[in-house]
DNA sequence: GCATGTTGTATCATACTGTAGACAAATAGA
DNA sequence: TCTATTTGTCTACAGTATGATACAACATGC
């Protein structure tokens, strides 16, 4: 790690913002004092300053002299949770305002990766587009594309800018069947930091997920990168069968976006690992 | 961000990190020139020569004075791939081998959080415990679980390192019903990093879920990290429901594991997933 | 009041980060 | 062979990060 080690500061920042937002450090909480935390994170005093001017620059804390530190009162917006039974439905449907903006677009030779998960031949030409989706006027997610040219050309750049690109296809005869997705983890790149008004080297939620039509051809790969902080996945799950086989089902997508829960009504977000033994 | 910045060499490291990990830049494939790298992302090609020094170090890279500077042939092992849809069974049944370090155990007031979401009275006793789950001699999860008190009481803490949270809980007499899950993502922390081997600021998997009896009483409280280069949640989907009312619905989990799947070359290389109690 | 603990400020020293430029050494291709 | 390109090495310098220490200003509780 020599020359792109993470600064000190930073951890400390991070740490302290993660246990802000998780609630291991509820609002009006005093936070240890700056002597306390730096023995805690092994760092001097003047790094831990560092990082506590960061939370209060963001306001996430206050600091008065002589008094000590205290997490601000105000609530950072829950994320918006979207059922993943459901995931494909259009968000429209949960009463929030959304936009796209359109970033990239144009046809090019499948990349390697993409043409082996829609089951391409190697070369195959393929429509890529570049999308932040907006809600609420503020970006959440970056969604990257890739089409068949053949399906790709029975709609035109506007229409991706403005519907959904699932709609589109069907619209154009494409017999949608099935999809395979998997989650994720990655850090923001520049240029995804940029698009998604975050920090490069933050943490986002990486979905990737490819379509399939009823003769098992690929028809849409989608690599979707979400702000965890406004953003998440739920999925409720039932205890079923008899004794000796006991399993796990999901419940079903509901088409109230997922708003009927079973249980959770305040979706406790995030509750991070309250810190402390390791190592 | 003043003096909690992420290093430039690390950035520039960081994204091309990401492009060989993604295959954007396949195996074999030749790097552009530093002096070209260092236009791209904007820094001195000293910092660029930085980030490739690390990549190298690593073994993702292999730098040839006068030739370039090449992505090395070895693939990095793939994550193991859990199927969202049947998540609570035992990980024993994908043939891996796994084992538990136990790394916190205890009682103490469930935190805000914790209560709220388990729908505890404020200030109850619950027990809290840290475990890491080690798959092929490689931690890949961090689990902190928080149970109420009467039921932590009837299993040991011998018990909770040997055997799977949820089978102690139904042998207790917990009727467990219901669950409910989120997935996000967060940065490691240092603790989580030492125990999960990865640098501190690396992006991990958040699960975060709750268990309910058939009382809708709260009896599990699970805030998991997962490495995602060595775990990763899969879900199968297939398109239902008539012309007017066209939606997705989950494969549901069947005993193979979900191996009959649409598709997915990428993640269906040999051992298939059932998944991961507590995992 | 006054002791104590807190944050704010200042100083100095050391190491790390980032940039710039120049040149050497090795490779690949014409 | 010759040329262009690429990586390896070196020097110099400015700016930043971290640390150690001391002291001032303020708040709280006794």
């Amino acid at each position: 790690m020599a020359g792109v080690a993470v600064p000190k500061a930073r951890q400390v920042y991070l740490v302290l913002r993660e246990r802000i937002a998780s609630g291991g450090l509820p609002s009006g909480e005093a936070l240890p004092g700056e002597q306390a935390l730096a023995a805690e994170h092994s760092v001097s005093r003047i790094t831990v300053r560092r990082a506590l001017a960061e939370l209060e620059r963001e306001g996430l804390i206050d600091r008065r002299r002589g008094a000590g530190t205290f997490v601000t009162q105000r609530h950072a917006p829950k994320p918006l949770v979207a059922d993943l039974a459901d995931v494909l439905s259009n968000i429209a449907a949960m009463g929030r305002s959304t936009s796209v903006r359109l970033l990239a677009f144009g046809y090019q030779d499948a990349p390697p990766a993409i043409a082996e998960a829609l089951r391409l031949t190697p070369g195959e030409r393929v429509q890529r587009s570049v999308r932040v989706r907006i809600i609420d006027g503020q970006p959440f997610s970056y969604l990257t594309t890739h089409v068949p040219e053949r399906v790709g050309v029975t709609y035109s750049e506007a229409e991706l800018a403005s519907r959904p690109l699932l709609s589109l296809l069907e619209r154009s005869g494409v017999s949608v069947d099935r999809a395979t997705q998997e989650i994720g983890a990655v850090l923001a790149s520049p240029d995804v930091a940029a698009a998604l008004d975050v920090d490069v080297g933050s943490a986002l939620i990486a979905l990737t997920r490819a379509v399939y039509d009823t003769d098992g051809r690929g028809v849409e790969h989608l690599a979707a990168l979400y702000r965890p902080d406004r953003y998440a996945f739920r999925m409720d799950l039932v205890r079923t069968g008899s004794d000796d086989r006991r399993r796990w089902a999901p419940v079903a997508g509901n088409d109230d976006g997922g708003r009927t829960q079973p249980a959770t009504t305040a979706t406790a977000r995030g509750t991070q690992s309250r810190t402390g033994e390791g190592t």
